[in-house]
DNA sequence: AATGAATGAGTGTTCATTCAT
DNA sequence: TATGAATGAACACTCATTCAT
């Protein structure tokens, strides 16, 4: 049973630093790192700049904890995903990774564009979080063809080009348009199939 | 015949523009034009910072300027490129789109990461210019799908997923390890073909 | 006899205003008044900086309380101070300042540079003090002067003088030195005694 | 024969530059280097802040300038004092040195009460041209003990008590007083010669 | 007596841009 | 065409201080 004597200026310091996380995470997606102020997180969030450090130590370090968290609940959501174990595994990759970054427009054009305004030892952090992560496909596709399921030239290319394509929903789809979330998993998972000749009906593992 | 009577002062002039836009491109493309100041740029010139507004009204213009010559060069180098006519048009777009992409990685990378950094007007314009080259190749799309010569869901969904995967090799490949240009081109083209069921080895055009 | 009901939490206030002190008169004499902030003397302390404001209304109380104790427990050491009754008054005060001022360093330091930064009424405060210190000296200057022990020509420039040169010892003596506290105190009273022709090796009074 | 084409330009620049400085100079000498902010300066010298960057480029590097040619400047004018020959070596520089630091309290002052605000290389080059000054007086006094002039303990501690008594008039003569300087500075001399047994009124050197 | 989040003003410095030369 | 001094606004960040807890 939960101590009932929580006090609630626990509460008062994660929402702050949880609102100017989300400030921050709006601004840098819409202008970018480099052209959003301490003011106009500050102002967002609906205090003064100096507030701001109490919570984070730099911009950089707003930066960081975004990019490194956003890392870190992709790795996580993956590890929880528990896609029906007759999916294909590619397949079942594929819808996660749509389905996660269509949700999280924001935090994925922030972690794919504001990469080179990371300092260098947190670009050495997130960057090898994104290896982590990219390894999974590449170990996805490297099981797929040793057992002749996948055509594929370079497993790692192959990787590279897949996560590009998928990856760049988030630069164009909007939900307010004509197409739906689900149209769009579809034509792109059809997409990744024929893309390793992966016949798109088929995508149920056989149990032999 | 050209004119004889040109004049160096102009050659000088010209000259000075073209280094700008050859120290702003390189900047931008390392830290973002946010980033940058016209300081830095005047720096690489060896120009003192107020002589950049000799050649460029504002840095918002030097901007446009490189986004919007890019296009046009692109635009323009398909127009000019005379691809074997026996080749099947969608590898022939693809093949083009790699080979430019890769050998003008600073303007490519500029072009997609600063859209967000054009002013509205300058935007649009190069939005346009953007629209008018995915055309390019949702055209090839719509008749190879017409024709039953290529599988596919939606012309358009298409082309953004295919131009996704194509441009993001500019943010992998390095001419300094180990896969040669050709390789890469080949893996992608491989993969290109394969997502539209088009068969690797069958990219000639069949002259019915 | 002292009371036994001494309330410990006295005791802890006492204690924390203590260290701030400490902390201040440290920091104050290494960077200087200005150069110090209410958050690294809270730091030095070990509590948050709010809490220094339990024991000192402003930071500029801080830098009046160190300067006014310090001149009042001169003062009162001076008062307190039997030096030999045939000890030479001049011989005697000097070596009671240097004495004094070679173990506060810091206090002495503070003192002399950091007048300047001291609002209008404590600046009032901290230099009358210094007056009645200082005429401690011209007193015993004139009364030399008058019966002819001493050669000088004007008891205020003296006094000023003087001071000034024995006070100079803090700013370069260091224990770690090859000088022994003797030996400079020496080689000064030395200084002194010449300096108003009085010989050296008579520094007892005659007693008449 | 100088040009004639001088450009205004140049004049400007050394112009602002030395505006700041002599503002600087008196800022610092009132409130000290820490408590003195460009802001302060720049509206002294009646200029924006950004202004003060195209002649400094930091707050750091006019303290170091003003102090640098203060010790500078003091080197120079010892080197081109000629003291009548006649005159006792340690009266000519202590005369010389009571004229010049009367007459640049404020250079005097700040170069005093800020070495401490100095960065590390800084305070180097500024304590080394100090120690430089001071070896001048050391070496006066060495050879006056050796040839028997002049009755002292040790050279360097002397100097030291000497250089901090003479140096202490900038703190406290003020011209508008009732003491001329001249008046200043003959006391001065007096306990000078005294302190080290030279009789005042024998300042001539004897030709032997 | 102490915490820690917040304020409002301030810091040194940099910015894109202008303009007399 | 270029310089370099200047502007006016902005930058990231720090300050002394307050106050609810």
């Amino acid at each position: 049973m939960p101590s009932k004597a929580q006090r609630p200026v626990q509460g008062k310091r994660r929402q702050t630093a949880s609102k100017v996380r989300a400030a921050a995470l709006t601004l840098f997606a819409r202008y970018g790192y480099a052209a959003v102020s301490m003011r106009q997180i500050a102002s967002e969030v609906g205090v003064q700049p100096g507030a701001l450090y109490n919570h984070f130590p730099t911009k950089q370090d707003i930066l960081k904890d975004l990019m490194l968290s956003h890392m870190g609940e992709l790795l996580t959501a993956w590890t929880s995903a528990k896609p029906h174990p007759q999916t294909d595994p590619l397949v079942a990759f594929a819808r996660f990774h749509i389905r996660y970054h269509m949700e999280r427009a924001d935090e994925v054009f922030v972690s794919y564009m504001e990469l080179r305004n990371l300092e260098a030892d947190n670009f050495a952090a997130v960057d090898a979080e994104r290896r982590r992560y990219e390894a999974i496909l590449t170990g996805i596709l490297e099981d797929g063809a040793a057992n002749g399921r996948y055509a594929l030239d370079d497993p790692k290319v192959t990787t590279r080009a897949l996560i590009a394509m998928l990856t760049g929903i988030a630069t164009w789809y909007r939900a307010s348009g004509t197409l739906s979330r689900q149209t769009v998993e579809d034509y792109y998972i059809n997409l990744v199939c024929r893309a390793v000749s992966l016949e798109p009906g088929k995508t149920q593992r056989e149990n032999g």
